[in-house]
DNA sequence: TCGATAATTGGAAGCGCTTCCAATTTATGC
DNA sequence: GCATAAATTGGAAGCGCTTCCAATTATCGA
């Protein structure tokens, strides 16, 4: 039986009282207070009573009311998540919409009020404006995302405001402020980087992202890493910048596909980039892995619908917008702002057919 | 300056009080009761009251507590969302991303709890368990998607439930029993019916989605009805069903490319499937648009993300998941769910590089 | 000009919950 | 066995807002 309930409301619409708290104190035959604890898993209630009530909740069918729970407990809180355009584009679109979805579904469970704004990263008043956004809508909270997590005049400035803040991918500065939030980038870069040399590449074009964001340039160290441990030096990569999309993939792909034509593997900072120097490369009558093998970041949807596959790392962006949210909801609601460091998620290399074929097919 | 607040409140941080009704009610020298006749632009009031309370407002910078609001006014909505997932993937993934995107903003204005349900499209238990859901988590709204919202038995079920539905991209039945939110899928069929057949393009290959999503039945009822004003007979195009995944896309396509060389444009229910017709139109050593044409749906950034880019149909994804959301809570404050019918929101033709270059470049 | 009606305003209750504090019960030490 | 501390319970206030209803003021026709 997929529905727990055993109470049920016949009409569950509009306007059918649902059971509150004092229903089922009154079933449970205690005070609201007692059920306020049991459902707040607070100490000093005898196992007996909050047998009782839990037994009363499941009978009546009872959840709790987050608004009013919010309410009562004085602990309105409301985030900003901020998001980089570049541009009028949205670049890197799965990465945001990722992560704003996993805020968004832990901020409805916890009654927390979210707010996206998407502020252009060009724009020399942009740490401004973000701090007047925060301001006009009180916010006691916000989660900071590249390349404004690793900003730290503007992480100063908001320390100074008083919000409390989560950095997702930021640079080493973050953690002093706020919440630093993301994957091992170095490690992530060197699992990269050995899976490439361990399938015999040596010599590599490496696609960057935007400048500023920090992270990325940990991935790169951490490849460089890797590459010293397979007895490489740093000359064994070319590097080229692009700005996370689609058309720079494709031309930095190919340029460096003409700057030498001894490359045997792009390293791309994320997937739609990756995505474009796949295309390079086909462009160049390579087949893929055969010729060149190629990589992404993200594990975005990109990576199943380009051919082939891509291999790449997968960031569980979901589940770090849920933890950004839970962290602030939790610091919040406790009345302090004050933990600050580092949190790391897990992450893992996923591989796909842009760098490996299990059975080597025949075109 | 864009900070429109007058006041600050130094530390807008944790335990920092911000204004309430009461403080804005006292500042204009007017009871709470006027306060919130203003602020919800209820009848009665002076306009001289009326600004002096709006002044208030702006001095200090006063913002509704939507908890408090939606708690006082006894207007609890907490909306299911619920997409549909074949077997374990997540198909169309952007599609249900920028729906739920578009309500979760607008639920965090309203003070609306939104919850997201995943639910096997395949599991012949999907209806009870959709129930099941709605009946757990109390809602009083839900968002249906396709396949679902094409489902008159899971409508009526929830309809004798007393849940409040939209139903996005419905079939016919949709608006019987709720709002039915969707595009004009026939005109936009017709549409981009019109432009291939304008180009020239006259032995068509189209690759549908899957079975029960009527919106996308009526899609190809509209390209036909284009087809049959350029004086073209059903028999000038060949179908082939597909599940909106990009695997499928290509193995559609190759089939359609293979079946009758004569194709010389692929139309696809979706961009995934698009992208992955266009792998199989570059397999056979075509090229894109000269030799065949092909089109997406959907406007997704896969579209921008492929070569070359899609021409497909805009739809406003986030914008319906927003307007779902705010006639559910419209509707639901105002205790009544009797409206039912049928709403189109605009969508329009993007016209990209694979069927048309302004400028025919050499290849 | 005056009573009657309509337009404004304010007072107070209460939404569902947490939390402070006092009351009660139970456990502990000598 | 009894005073005292500790654990457990309940009462009541109040979070910020809407809304019902009564009180007040303005408007109008004869």
């Amino acid at each position: 039986m997929r529905s727990g309930a055993v109470a049920h409301w016949g009409l569950i619409g509009a306007n059918v009282t649902k059971p509150t708290i004092d229903d089922v104190a009154a079933l449970a035959g205690v005070a609201r207070t007692t059920v306020s604890r049991v459902l707040n898993n607070q100490p000093n209630v005898r196992p007996l009573v909050r047998e009782r009530v839990l037994g009363a909740v499941e009978t009546l069918g009872y959840r709790v009311n987050v608004q009013a729970r919010n309410l009562a407990g004085r602990k309105v809180v409301r985030i900003a998540l901020i998001h980089a355009s570049d541009f009028d584009t949205e670049p890197n679109s799965y990465f945001s919409s990722a992560l704003e979805l996993g805020a968004t579904r832990a901020g409805a469970g916890l009654g927390v009020q979210i707010i996206t704004h998407v502020i252009n990263q060009n724009d020399p008043a942009a740490s401004d404006e973000i701090v007047a956004r925060l301001r006009d809508d009180q916010c006691n909270g916000v989660i900071l995302t590249p390349p404004f997590s690793d900003y730290p005049p503007l992480l100063r400035e908001i320390d100074a405001l008083g919000v409390a803040m989560v950095c997702i991918a930021g640079g080493a500065e973050a953690e002093n402020f706020a919440l630093s939030l993301g994957i091992d980038d170095f490690r992530a870069g060197e699992e990269i980087g050995a899976h490439l040399t361990g399938l015999g590449h040596r010599h590599f074009g490496f696609i960057k992202g935007l400048q500023g964001h920090a992270s990325a340039e940990t991935r790169y160290d951490g490849f460089l890493a890797a590459l010293a441990k397979a007895g490489l030096g740093p000359d064994a990569v070319s590097t080229r910048r692009g700005n996370f999309t689609f058309r720079s993939g494709l031309e930095c792909g190919q340029a460096l596909l003409a700057d030498r034509l001894r490359v045997d593997a792009l390293v791309c900072a994320n997937d739609d980039m990756a995505a474009g120097a796949l295309l390079a490369a086909h462009k160049s009558g390579l087949s893929i892995p055969q010729d060149i093998a190629i990589t992404g970041f993200d594990d975005t949807p990109v990576s199943e619908i380009v051919w082939p596959p891509l291999t790449t790392i997968h960031q569980p962006l979901k589940r770090m917008g849920a933890r950004a949210v839970e962290y602030l909801a939790d610091r919040l609601s406790a009345g302090m702002r004050d933990q600050t460091g580092r949190e790391i998620i897990e992450h893992h290399l996923v591989v796909r057919d842009s760098t490996f074929v299990p059975t080597p097919a025949a075109k």
